[in-house]
DNA sequence: TGCAATATCTGCACTCGATGCAAATATGCA
DNA sequence: TGCATATTTGCATCGAGTGCAGATATTGCA
């Protein structure tokens, strides 16, 4: 309905995955081109080749264009949660599954997806209510791998901390113009934290 | 010019500030009743005895009228880590100032206003955005009174978890049903880091 | 192949938030 | 009192988002 499509046997998932697909290259082409908030919904209907009326049948809103392409990232972090050993202790296990995660986001394209949601004020609260879903996610994910409780406080305090060091560690990446990836950055940042408990 | 007023020497001042406080009750007021979406700002202007147009010379748009309320928890952050002594470990100064500050927040007035944000999509994400900016503010804050580099690596960590665990005791001070305030949650999410440090 | 059931696409009308502009109104001050 | 300035308001307009119903395309079955 509203996720990529799975099936791709009839024409019907075929054609509307390609449009899906069509939409969102018009739209993000447009965005980075003009801008977020100087593109309207007729540019990218007409640039796609669909009515205006078919953008919602493809994606909730014009915040959404942008925003589902990070979609897929919360099961990206519980698939690595579960590949860490259970009795890895919580901050390692948050650290080592994050930055495995991140080491997957490098290169022009992920970078430009970024730095659009970073300078769009728009984007940029929509992405942060994203990010506190992550932490829901990877709270539940550790909590589970460890035989925790769901709700168990000392699992969501890592789980916090450890999506706020990727925040920090995407802004980072961003800022500075070299080429190493953002789980570099993350890994200093955590460094830090670890360095700052020690005192 | 958009902040509350300062000066109250003359009729105009005084005159803006006074509707500045019945259009805000009165959206308050409203919000509660129906609901933020549900609420027009027709509605507004009507219980508030002023032109629809004229709204937007006391308020950015319809969630400012609503989250703007908390627009003074910078400054707030800011004079309570000001209070700190400068050679109290990072975290600590982080716990101490924020749970000194949170535990003015009692009673049922932050308390419907935590519980209208928390409770509305639209209004969730603009508040995500504000406490990345708090990140910001007690991380400069912390910065200065020791004396460090306003961008030192670890107190931008140390702030980022400090208002993850701010954020955290927000949610579990609003999800209690008893009479305790959201510093002594705070107080709780604190203990658990540090237990978890000392893994 | 033909046809009925079903899913998708489109145009239309409408709501609502937000903004620019200029006229009307109120206030401050000499 | 009267001029300069700030505020309020109405009006027109834009753009995002939604409900609805008819048109169009796809699928599965006879």
């Amino acid at each position: 309905m509203q996720a990529v499509q799975d099936k791709i046997s009839g024409l019907r998932e075929r054609k509307r995955a390609d449009t899906h697909a069509r939409v969102h290259s018009a739209a993000m082409a447009l965005f980075s081109r003009k801008g977020f908030e100087a593109t309207t919904l007729d540019d990218i209907a007409i640039a796609a080749g669909v009515s205006r009326r078919s953008l919602f049948h493809y994606f909730a809103s014009k915040e959404d264009i942008v925003l589902s392409t990070k979609a897929g990232l919360g099961d990206l972090i519980e698939a690595a949660v579960a590949r860490r050993p259970a009795d890895e202790p919580l901050l390692a296990m948050a650290e080592n599954a994050l930055t495995d995660m991140a080491s997957d986001f490098q290169g022009p394209g992920p970078r430009a997806l970024a730095r659009l949601i970073h300078d769009t004020p728009a984007l940029r609260s929509g992405d942060q209510a994203r990010y506190e879903a992550l932490e829901g996610r990877l709270a539940r994910a550790m909590a589970a791998r460890k035989g925790l409780a769901p709700d168990d406080l000392q699992t969501r305090v890592v789980a916090t901390t450890a999506i706020g060091v990727l925040r920090m560690a995407t802004g980072a990446w961003l800022a500075s113009d070299d080429e190493r990836g953002p789980e570099v950055h993350g890994k200093a940042a955590f460094a830090a934290l670890r360095r700052t408990l020690a005192d």
